[in-house]
DNA sequence: TTATATTGTATCAATTTGATACAATAATGC
DNA sequence: GCATTATTGTATCAAATTGATACAATATAA
């Protein structure tokens, strides 16, 4: 087959790492293969005929089910060793398949990394065609990852750390509205440090992106938090 | 040609921006096609059997003369618009070439971005053989770049902005010791702003990370300033 | 020897951050 | 009702950082 005879670029893929927030800690999306227990981020071919972004786009919003979505790319990983047919053939295995060696999707890719982070709770974890479960972990206990998915993990989290003091990140992992806590929390779990409530409150509100709204009450038996959302305008301004 | 046949990945490239600092203003390099007044960022393929960054490096040193180099990977460039096989037609044309239209080079390609700072006065530009020439160029007067090149070094820029802040990024663009005041001038081409003198000073010293050496006596009716150089052991612990 | 431009550092004010304190609740139990 | 309790919102003051200015210490030229 000519490469311009196939419907998908060849040697270049996506990768994606999708964070939610529990309300405790961060999670990933991680998808099983049936029948080789191997464990992958999502990710996909680009077809000749869509962007980059898009093509990553698409794939997420298949996995999640989410209409919407926000990627951040954040490192294309092209080391030799990274790419290894094995898997491929194990997981086309796993379907019935044999694979002839030929095959494109055998051959070495390079792969651009995107994250994002989404609301966990919205989110519809759909398994596609090769793969058995796709479900969330706790990146502090994540299954063996194949060929270099966990480097790509570790250098979401380097990316998301470094963005969180320049974007406000925490807009896409909380719902609507939220309280001051809710919102230290994530950023306790993404940085993995208690930060103080007091300076972290008087911070945030000092940036002005915040919108404070009716009170919280829980039923808990003390004064009840305020809740607040992102004024979107500020943010675009920034 | 089957693609496994090709001594190269398709589809995949590199682009590179190299920084040089005159002393007064940060400066790129930029390559110019044999009769096409085709302006490109020094880039070029990944053979099938070397790492992405190893096959940048090595573009950039026989570009550069350079025996040791520092890319940083900045982000990958993945937009359908991008790709326009008519540069490479011209390209082609412009040497005396006929390129057939299923030629893999004029298939879109997806690049991956590489920044690089560099000692402007050890550099020795190198013409590749498509290329008449090879200049350096101020970036605020560059001359119009093919393709979305221009976007690339915009993005570069950003890049080495918001990584001044992280990591000593003035290592490479100055010679072995330097003074103080080009260390800032270094600083002030890179952030486009005027830094105060004494604030400066006082907080890269306090890092920790410079050495002090001799005096340097240039004839000038003043005092003469001392020179540094960085304290790769420290920067390393950093 | 004096004049001049520049460097290195001190000084003090202004701002930001860290640490602590405390008043203001929203239930609960009596 | 009313004291109790956990948590929230904000004030306060100290500590650290940064901004702005001042000034002494040169290296050369005149």
């Amino acid at each position: 087959m000519l490469p311009s005879e196939n419907k998908y670029l060849t040697n270049v893929s996506f990768d994606t790492v999708i964070f939610g927030f529990t309300g405790e800690e961060l999670k990933i999306l991680v998808l099983e293969y049936q029948n080789t227990g191997l464990f992958a981020l999502p990710g996909g071919y680009i077809r000749r005929d869509e962007n980059l972004l898009d093509a990553a786009k698409k794939g997420i919003m298949r996995r999640t089910g989410l209409k919407t979505i926000h990627l951040e790319q954040f490192h294309t990983f092209g080391k030799l060793n990274r790419s290894n047919p094995e898997p491929s053939k194990r997981i086309a295995k796993g379907l019935g398949y044999e694979m002839p060696d030929d095959h494109w999707v055998l051959d070495r890719f390079i792969t651009v990394g995107y994250y994002s982070l989404i609301n966990y709770n919205e989110v519809r974890p759909t398994p596609n065609k090769f793969s058995d479960s796709i479900n969330w972990y706790s990146i502090n206990n994540l299954p063996p990852l194949m060929m270099d998915h966990e480097e790509i993990v570790k250098k979401a989290l380097e990316a998301i750390r470094t963005d969180l003091g320049k974007k406000p990140i925490g807009t896409n992992l909380l719902p609507e509205k939220f309280t001051m806590k809710e919102l230290r929390k994530v950023y306790e779990a993404i940085l993995d440090k208690k930060l103080r409530r007091t300076t972290f409150q008087r911070k945030i509100l000092s940036m002005d992106i915040l919108i404070r709204h009716e009170k919280l009450y829980t039923g808990a038996a003390n004064k009840a938090p305020y809740l607040y959302s992102f004024d979107k305008e500020k943010i675009e301004k920034l």
